[in-house]
DNA sequence: ATTATTATTGGAACCGGTTCCATTTTATGT
DNA sequence: ACATAAAATGGAACCGGTTCCAATAATAAT
């Protein structure tokens, strides 16, 4: 409650020698120094968020922004990212849009606008929602911006992505690898580019190798549970035989384990499924998930500071490269020939 | 970036009447009513939120607060909670300070201050990871504040919570109803309220059926997938028979199933296990989980409204009485005795 | 000692809204 | 038509910071 011009009485000096304390920039005398810093003490000073704001015409405050995609978010990616956000006091707001664009042309344009005129200074996209197109458009207009999740080539420097076509085709390999030929897949929400991307990435490596998957036994989900669970009951009820598996994410890949164990099928003795996330409890399903890691909080946090960086004049550092990596666990058992 | 001195100008008026009209309060005819809009739609102007915070001294934002728990507060939860307060424009933040209360004593104290002075206009305090007494001292304080998950009966109008004792009874009275007799446990977290009072709920069926429950069958967990397989491990291990096991949650609950059957046990045939929550892939495991469901987010609403309430002096609608549900699946077998 | 530099300081003006009151315009009553 | 009440309007003052510049104090140079 207090302001600065009480801390400058009590302390006997001018709001600009506060002020000047109070940001560490011009000289400023030891003994006013201990003065100033007294009174506020004194006082319980804070400098008020508003006041600021309106001068700087900072909010101190980014977004996140992503109609589809970001249900998903993981708490645990936020905390991280808001630890990031905490050092400098910026505040991390949720900058959705319920409103799909597809569904209203131009209402997530709107709600953009007005979001970086006033509710924020900087936004972190999420997810491939907004055609490439627009959000070029957009960028032109309020640099502050990040995709997370996305890629576009001309602005890449700005683009957080991992290789989910490598990480797909890593996928596709391992099944081959293990001996496996007949193979089926639940594919990921085909509606979202990362989606497609592990798809065609697990389909390339069937490909290079020679193996080919008939059409029955794809099944298109969309990331959920409940996907997973009827998809692998649908590839089952298929006359065609399979003994491996590749699920576009851990939660359909959990979920069709369970489905094919309703069934009375054995994983991985019938059938192997392997998945994509390693999710916190893909360890500890039964038989504990063969799956494809993804950094995704070291890819948020680069995402996070390249925004900061663009808003604040910071140097953080910034990472771009984020490798994929294959964790074996049991869900995958080696086919041999009889 | 207009400001409102900007349409006041291209209006023709002056700028108390835009701010009239802004507001929607005090006398305004309706020629200028008409020029106004004209004129702010001309500009795309929207008002600053800063501005506004300044005079108002409102920051309209509220934030979330909580040390321990908050790290599984659910998406889906926060956008449900979100879209209550998106209406008033009031942005949600999180409040966490990662210091533990116990570990820096008044330091969650004093972050809170400074939240309440400028950082937002009020919070929910989610969990029981503060002391009723300082929660207490500082409602005194800062009126503003609203509990989820937690009850202190001086202020039980700000508190939302379940009856956690009654699901826990529930949960035991299940399975004894299903004939079991011999009965373990994994605990949630006992360093929280709600994980100490489901427990004992829990043993009150126990205790009112005449069933008793040897010390070795009660792990104590704390809620991760982790605890709960390691849990099942070690109760497996003891020389003490069961055929049955509470879970504290639904993540315990699967992670534990899935020790049982790495350990070549059958559930529910060899053990029936009950979880708690009703998480969404609760319905989707094998076998399908027997559990007990919370209305969180109906919870986490209310809470949400009854601070927006307090803040900004509304009169949305909120309850108080929240229903829990047991959901029978497959993970609970009855017993017939041999 | 005197002047030139440099360091320190105080405070007016401003950011963009809201509030409030004095003033002008319009409507009502006789 | 005139007095009076009611409606509509303009804008100064303010909220609490930051910025910037003129004024003053301290230090260095001659």
């Amino acid at each position: 409650m207090a302001t600065i011009r009480d801390v400058a009485k009590l302390a006997g000096v001018g709001i600009g020698t506060v002020s000047r304390v109070l940001s560490g920039k011009g000289a400023v005398s030891s003994k006013t120094l201990l003065k100033v810093n007294q009174a506020m003490e004194d006082l319980n000073f804070t400098p008020s968020r508003a006041a600021r704001s309106l001068v700087s015409k900072k909010m101190n405050t980014i977004g996140i922004w992503g109609t589809k995609t970001s249900g998903e978010i993981n708490r645990r990616t936020l905390r991280e990212m808001e630890a990031e956000l905490k050092v400098f006091e910026i505040h991390l707001i949720f900058a959705d849009g319920e409103l799909n664009s597809s569904k209203y042309p131009n209402a997530s344009r709107q709600s953009f606008d007005k979001l970086i005129n006033k509710g924020c200074d900087g936004i972190i996209i999420w997810g491939s929602d907004l055609p490439a197109l627009e959000i070029l458009q957009i960028e032109n207009e309020f640099p502050n911006i990040t995709l997370l999740n996305n890629k576009i080539d001309l602005i890449d420097d700005k683009c957080f992505y991992f290789d989910h076509y490598q990480a797909g085709y890593v996928c596709g390999q391992h099944l081959i690898d293990k001996g496996h030929s007949n193979i089926a897949c639940i594919t990921g929400w085909l509606e979202t580019d990362d989606g497609n991307q592990r798809y065609q990435g697990f389909l390339c490596a069937l490909n290079d190798n020679n193996v080919n998957i008939p059409e029955e036994l794809i099944f298109e989900g969309d990331y959920t549970y409940r996907k997973g669970y009827e998809g692998a009951l649908s590839l089952l009820k298929q006359d065609k035989p399979f003994t491996a598996l590749f699920c576009g994410n851990d939660q359909s890949a959990m979920s069709a384990i369970a489905a094919i164990t309703n069934k009375g099928l054995e994983v991985p003795n019938d059938i192997s499924v392997i998945g994509y996330d390693d999710m916190n409890i893909a360890r500890y399903t039964s038989p504990p998930l063969t799956t494809v890691r993804i950094p995704f909080n070291r890819m948020a946090i680069s995402a996070t500071r390249r925004l900061l960086n663009l808003c604040y004049n910071l140097e953080l550092n910034i990472e771009y490269d984020f490798p994929i990596q294959l964790i074996e666990r049991l869900s995958v058992k080696k086919l041999y020939v009889q």
